[in-house]
DNA sequence: GGCAGAGATGAATCAATTA
DNA sequence: GTAATTGATTCATCTCTGC
């Protein structure tokens, strides 16, 4: 896994290649397969000017079941490639997006969001026979039912989102303007290019710098240009020579983001435990000492061994604070308050303290 | 086609009753099946308390093979139920939303749209471990890629929007307070009860007055209510006899609009445009309300989509403001008055109440 | 009566580590 | 493997109680 070579295009045939890496070797997958968009004839805009249609060979396929048999290729060999702490994204529309889903629970992957990108500019419909299709949808899924760690960085979307739950409903742009990539002739050069802000959250959701991330539709490689700007690696996959071009060009003009800049809000299971025991140890309280619930009017005794005692019961500052508000577990750190010249304060200070000490 | 009985509650296997209705006799169905939830065990929430989940038998199957074998049975009756024009909506989430369309797209169903419920107060993720899960998906299928004809009444949705094209995710509150039907022991009598808001828009949006709406999953009768107030005609399937009990009291209380305030917009060009449609859907507001100019001599009735009526003039509030007062324009929002027990107050401050609600 | 604060609650696939 | 231990974790809204 060492060797395995990545900030790479693959060119080539997504499944093809795909069967050519090894298992367990990335940590993230990103996926942007083709709609299987099914248009009819060519569409007008009032002004009688024709939309530029999604009607690339590379999103024609001659059924439902053809297009199944593709997702559930791909998607197996996405789950054999992924690690078992790692986590696949697929983007669709309400053409095939429902293929996708069903496929992925089939193959064994367990769903944990569907995340709908809002588009603060969808085009209109024309004429008038639909609601504007406005929105995108995510699925966001762990390889297993089973698999209980996936990273997912809570914490850094809780303060992105002004210190409220990051929501399963994203607003964001379309991409246009001087992030649309155009060719030579000034048009467009893909159809589909995805936002950079889109794969932004998402890697910062769902990545930590350094986790390798693949795209085996790359396009033009914005799952690696937003990769490379917050210090990911990237592996991408790409079946045409000419986007696979444009993505090169684009990636290698990215400038990395310093690695200071990179810092998440850290969650705080990652932090490093401490045992109350340590607290006695360290001086910071002693045996003997009398720690008060949050309305002070239960108490309990610090015992040398960092127990608690409390008339007849005793345990550990979890254990005797649920006893004591007969409830089914409680967070000790946070629930006693030991007595200073300023009144009562909490241990998780004494805590912090320590913790600041092992640095 | 004629005899068919209609706003009728019919009990039994949702399969079995569906199978003893006539081809082609409803103009649409409305269908929130189970999700099968695929709950773990408990949930506590930080303050210890236990959520009250959706653990009913109902919501069990053994396997996604034994819900897809269910699903496609239900559906292809419902296929065969509706008329050439006819439509279905489908509600769901995550976790069964893809089983779901992609039985559609299979049996033939056309996919028009996938309509968003963004939900203003969804319950938080407590444990912070994804996304917090905001929203609900919607699936709106015509019978077959072949059927060119099917209700939808455009003009009425944009002018419901303020004349802006109505937009494929909608925001609605979670149906609680008032609305949300409790038994005699105070809890809630069904888990999960749809704000008729949502359902308000759907019947709006898909169905003409007179039109028979079926709802085999009946519950406890929220499409029934919304019909009868819209002036549809309904048929609800429901097993549990104790949720039919319920609904059946619940749909007797609804006063249906009067017909002419169920009128909406007609071609774009023949009729004025409206704008405040989202009080109406909020039940800040009814059809056949009447509104008062600011010195109380000049009235006007509110109709379903959000138009107002005054003797023979109609139009949106600015437009029939303006028309009244024999003015160039006219600001509808602070123009309006509606009754209060306190006498005459702004219809502005319900805009306000909506807002805040969707923020 | 009005307002502040406490309590309840909604379709939820909701922990991680050590013994 | 299971069991016990540690300890991390919530948003918007509506109802109820007390002053």
């Amino acid at each position: 896994m060492t060797d395995l070579k990545t900030d790479i295009l693959l060119i080539g045939d997504c499944i093809e290649v795909l069967r050519s890496l090894p298992d367990k070797s990335v940590d993230m997958v990103f996926a942007d397969p083709p709609y299987n968009l099914q248009l009819g004839g060519d569409l007008l805009r009032p002004d009688n000017s024709k939309v530029d249609a999604v009607d690339d060979e590379w999103d024609k396929f001659s059924s439902f079941a053809a297009y199944d048999a593709f997702c559930r290729e791909w998607l197996t060999e996405c789950r054999r490639v992924l690690n078992d702490e790692g986590s696949i994204w697929v983007i669709g529309s309400y053409h095939n997006v429902f293929r996708l889903g069903a496929a992925i629970q089939d193959l064994g992957y367990w769903v944990l969001n569907d995340i709908i990108w809002r588009k603060s500019n969808p085009m209109p419909n024309f004429k008038g026979t639909r609601f504007t299709n406005a929105h995108e949808t995510l699925i966001w899924a762990a390889k297993s039912r089973e698999q209980k760690r996936y990273t997912f960085n809570y914490d850094a979307l809780k303060a992105f989102n002004e210190d409220t739950q990051m929501r399963s409903d994203w607003t964001f742009a379309l991409c246009t303007g001087e992030e649309r990539i155009k060719g030579e002739d000034g048009k467009k050069a893909h159809p589909t290019q995805k936002p950079e802000a889109l794969l932004h959250r998402v890697l910062l959701a769902a990545t930590r710098p350094g986790d390798v991330v693949l795209d085996p539709f790359f396009g033009t490689g914005t799952t690696g240009a937003a990769a490379k700007r917050l210090g990911r690696r990237w592996i991408g996959i790409e079946r045409d020579p000419d986007y696979a071009k444009v993505a090169e060009k684009r990636i290698k003009a990215v400038r990395p983001a310093a690695p200071e800049d990179l810092m998440v809000m850290g969650s705080k299971k990652a932090e490093p435990k401490v045992a109350f025991g340590a607290l006695v140890e360290a001086g910071l309280l002693s045996p003997g000492d009398v720690l008060y619930c949050p309305k002070g009017e239960r108490e309990a005794r610090v015992r040398a061994d960092g127990s608690l005692v409390s008339g007849a019961l005793s345990g550990s500052i979890h254990k005797l604070g649920a006893l004591l508000e007969n409830a089914p577990a409680c967070n000790g750190w946070t629930y006693w308050r030991f007595r200073t010249d300023n009144g009562l304060r909490s241990i998780d200070a004494l805590r912090a303290e320590v913790r600041a000490g092992m640095q």
